[in-house]
RNA sequence: GGGCGCAUAGCUCAGUUGGUUCAGAGCACCUGGUUUACACCCAGGGGGUCGGGGGUUCGAAUCCCUCUGCGCCCACCA
């Protein structure tokens, strides 16, 4: 801004109403101009977050306001304290849904996913991509995030890709990584697997069926019960528990499958509950987890009935093509009617879901890749339970983490999709072991030759594997690979910003990201990932209700913005959310925040207009701005204090008050001079100091709004802007000057609750006369008679006859009234107070006079009692005086 | 089924090793207030037997037991 604008600026009248809309691009663009955000490695420390990547197709929702605010409050302040702040953004590409949203866009073109190519499909991803990809990041600024851009990510970035190819390749060549076929989680829509942490369990109501099986060679039948008859066409046992003597006389019989008429045998395992429905448990290898582990032991037949997409296969015989659901209704239908089924109960179980497309998961037989991570798991347990070089705020997610940990499970890594890392195996032959793995299909071939010692093979005998890898896969990854940490862990950023510092996030991607970061980053690199953890809770809606799409609870994040500014959205969502905990999220709480900027916009504009004379300071102005100092430095120990232990709530509630009511309703009204007089110079600079320091410490909290006071108070360099000043140094201060204060505000208190009961407007001056008990400092006298309207404040040594009092501690206050005062009145609240004080007075003595208490207690405990027992006589003394002379 | 956590004012929550400052804060509510920064404001005020019951202690919101009601995580019971 050129000096003659400055002037321009500063000549108009500042608005009585903060404008943040038009205040908020301004700085933004200044701060990004002057490149405060960017950072490179240098001589100071660093401080260093890097943010969990928002889906790339994703638009800013109130868990991102919330999340993006903290990271935002702890980069500024941490810039503030002279550290050399990095915080990098970046986009998730999301595998799953992402895929997902571009085959609905396909379909809705009439584009099958399956008649494209890879190539082809990934065109259309890409497109997808650059057409919404980045939104989100866009919306951030909005929000005043200070990322530094230039460092901007996308986990699908050819830099980013190669990371995740070059540790997958080193992991599967320290056998870490294996090719497994295994039951896995199959999502019949998206059509791929999926981790055990991306199925959902759900609670659904359903029906148990009671199916007759006719046993071979005999009129007998033997009932099982399940809740999935369509499966009945893939059973290859019956399975019955050894001591159950109900069945004893089936053992080694054969059973006969209906419909299929197939015969199976009739197993026994000790597996089987006996409690359990009939005690007979039909075995589906093909389809249920536990049903493969007693198949792979008692050596059963696999038999697969469905196909990809969870309709029914050749083995579904005529309800081939119909999909399971489907299937379950008529074939129960059908059972039944043909006497198969015996009986239909509800039944309440859980029904595991996919994390992304919400469809029921198949178990499913397949090839797939798995992480080994029982040994993985080690140093990242002891990381954060033993050595606590990791922490996690609040603490008590550590137990979640110790039991996901300890019972950690190999982690499949493999998904039947397009959109991501391809996996990089190169298969040469038909057998389980005949491929090779490599960043290259040249170097593959060479691998292959070796392998199967054909050296006359082609490169066009080689396929690529046809999986992508899981998304988690390359966000574990984060925290080294934004700084190319992976591909060359020796330059110069990796060096200096790892490990990182504060990661802000979720605990529903504890599992997810969090323990997986950790272990990467001691598997990969020897060393943590971050120092500390702090997790967000949930944005609910007034209700307790989770914000969702469906529910359309959620209020649209940048009309929030506009309606209450970045800042009032900033303050509303930090007001009441502590670490850990869920936040109720209400409109009202960001009005507050826009309230506090206001308020704080007028003190300025309150300083901002004082005409400066070359005066004598007056004896409140220095008490109060003495006074001051001092309360700032107590205030900005409980700051520190909460800022350590990541209580950001309670740092922004501290900071609140002071502003509000120390700095606004007592320091600005104690110095204050009258309706249109000048202000002294020497109080002048102090309050703009003070206001100086103020705007610092809140800073982090309300970007905007403070930058626009700093810069509006006193022309800046960019070199002075207060996005890179400096946090204000604690220094000791004097203690005694605010207890004489929290006396003080005491005796204005009375003073102003006696105006009020008595209806004595403010702007009528009245007298004031202390009978002095108190070995109080006398400083602040010229700040009661400013604050109370005092004409004289004297001093007595008796009761003041007609005259209105109060008492603060055993000091006594006299306003002489002009009526007559109400004796009978003045009589009861006097004798009101004495008996509640003489009541207290027994308590305490009560107390005393218990042996094992006076023995028993701390020294420090004792003495305050006694303390209170004197005060309390003293206090007695003064009112029974009082009560006499009104008497 | 296993584990963890929570219950304090109308609402959202602080309350550290039991004892100065223990019953608090913000919001909401009630009363009064418009020339003099701000009604997005100022001043004053009411409000809780700290979920129920029992115990330990001179002393419990705080420690122990138990009951009730919530929440979360994990788990292959058809």
């Amino acid at each position: 801004m050129s000096t003659n604008n400055q002037k321009l600026f500063l000549s108009m009248p500042i608005p009585p109403k903060y404008d943040a809309l038009a205040v908020e691009n301004k700085w933004y663009d200044y701060w990004m101009t002057n490149k405060y955000f960017h950072s490179i490695p240098d001589n100071r420390e660093p401080y260093t977050i890097v943010i969990p990547p928002p889906n790339v197709t994703g638009i800013l929702h109130m868990g991102h306001m919330l999340n993006n605010t903290i990271q935002d409050v702890l980069v500024r302040r941490a810039r503030l304290k002279g550290k050399n702040a990095c915080w990098v953004p970046g986009t998730d590409h999301a595998s799953i849904a992402t895929e997902a949203k571009v085959v609905a866009r396909l379909k809705e073109q009439g584009i099958n996913k399956n008649d494209l190519s890879r190539a082809e499909f990934m065109k259309y991803a890409w497109d997808w991509t650059d057409e919404f990809g980045g939104v989100i990041l866009q919306q951030l600024k909005k929000l005043g995030c200070s990322c530094d851009w230039d460092r901007t990510k996308f986990t699908l970035n050819d830099d980013m890709s190669e990371s995740v190819i070059k540790v997958f390749i080193d992991l599967f060549n320290k056998g870490l990584i294996y090719r497994g076929f295994r039951m896995v989680n199959w999502d019949p829509q998206a059509q791929t697997t999926l981790s055990d942490e991306e199925v959902i369990f759900e609670e659904r109501l359903g029906n148990l069926y009671y199916l007759n099986y006719k046993i071979q060679d005999s009129d007998e039948v033997i009932t099982i019960a399940t809740t999935r008859p369509e499966t009945i066409l893939g059973d290859a046992a019956i399975c019955i528990n050894p001591n159950d003597e109900r069945h004893t006389h089936l053992k080694g019989k054969k059973a006969i499958v209906p419909l299929c008429g197939r015969i199976i045998p009739i197993i026994e395992d000790d597996y089987v509950d006996i409690e359990f429905g009939t005690g007979c448990l039909k075995v589906t290898p093909a389809h249920d987890q536990n049903d493969k582990v007693l198949g792979d032991k008692h050596q059963l037949e696999v038999i697969e009935i469905f196909n990809l997409d969870a309709t029914l296969n050749s083995f579904g015989m005529h309800y081939e093509g119909q999909d399971r659901f489907v299937v379950r209704k008529k074939i129960a239908k059908e059972l039944e009617t043909k006497g198969y089924l015996i009986k239909t109960e509800e039944y309440l179980h859980k029904v595991g879901t996919s994390e992304r497309t919400k469809e029921v998961i198949e178990p499913r037989l397949s090839d797939q890749w798995f992480l080994k991570m029982e040994t993985l798991a080690k140093p990242a347990i002891k990381a954060v339970l033993e050595d606590q070089s990791i922490n996690l705020f609040p603490k008590k997610f550590e137990n979640t983490y110790r039991h996901w940990m300890e019972n950690i499970r190999d982690w499949n890594i493999s998904r039947q999709l397009f959109w991501g890392q391809q996996i990089p195996a190169y298969y040469y032959g038909d057998g389980k072991d005949d491929f090779v793995v490599s960043n290259s299909i040249e170097g593959a071939l060479e691998l292959a030759k070796n392998k199967s010692g054909n050296l006359g093979l082609l490169i066009s005998d080689l396929t690529q594997d046809k999986d992508v890898l899981d998304t988690w896969f390359s966000s574990w990854l984060w925290p080294m690979s934004v700084f190319d940490g992976i591909r060359n862990p020796e330059n110069e950023d990796i060096k200096y910003y790892y490990p990182t510092n504060d990661l802000v996030t979720g605990p529903d991607i504890l599992f997810f990201w969090v323990a997986r970061m950790i272990v990467a980053g001691y598997e990969l690199k020897d060393q943590k990932p971050f120092t500390n953890v702090y997790f967000t809770g949930l944005v609910r809606d007034k209700q307790r209700r989770k914000m969702s799409k469906s529910l359309g609870n959620s209020p649209d994040a940048l009309k929030l913005i506009e309606d209450f500014g970045a800042d009032g959205v900033r303050v509303g969502l930090l007001l009441s959310s502590a670490a850990g905990n869920d936040l109720m999220f209400d409109e009202a709480l960001c009005q507050q925040g826009k309230a506090f900027g206001n308020k704080i916009w007028n003190a300025f504009r309150l300083i901002d207009g004082w005409k400066v004379a070359e005066i004598p300071q007056p004896e409140y102005a220095a008490t109060a701005t003495d006074w001051y100092q001092a309360k700032f430095q107590k205030t900005l120990v409980e700051i520190e204090d909460h800022f350590s232990k990541y209580r950001l709530s309670d740092a922004l509630m501290t900071t609140y008050k002071l502003i509000w009511d120390d700095f606004c309703s007592w320091l600005l009204e104690m110095v204050k001079p009258a309706y249109e007089a000048p202000i002294d110079k020497k109080t002048y600079d102090s309050v703009v100091s003070i206001l100086e320091s103020n705007l610092k410490i809140l800073h982090p909290f309300m970007p905007f709004l403070t930058e626009e006071i700093w810069q509006t108070l006193e022309k800046r360099t960019p070199k002075q802007a207060l996005i890179i000043s400096s946090w204000p140094e604690i220094k000791s201060y004097d203690h005694s000057i605010l207890e004489g204060f929290e006396f003080t505000s005491e005796v204005v208190s009375g003073i102003r609750s006696i105006r009020k009961e008595k209806n004595i407007a403010f702007k009528n001056p009245i007298d004031l006369l202390v009978l002095n008990n108190e070995s109080q400092v006398k400083n602040f006298d010229s700040v009661i008679s400013k604050l109370g309207n005092i004409t004289s404040l004297t001093y007595t040594t008796t009761s003041v006859d007609n005259a209105l009092s109060f008492r603060v501690k055993s000091n006594e206050y006299f306003i002489p009234a002009n009526d007559a005062i109400d004796v009978e009145a003045e009589i009861l609240k006097l004798e009101d107070e004495l008996k509640y004080t003489e009541g207290f007075l027994k308590s305490v003595r009560k107390k005393l006079s218990n042996e094992r208490f006076v023995s028993g207690a701390p020294e420090q405990v004792v003495a305050s009692e006694k303390k209170k027992d004197a005060d309390a006589v003293a206090k007695i003394e003064t009112l029974k005086a009082s009560l006499i002379n009104l008497k």
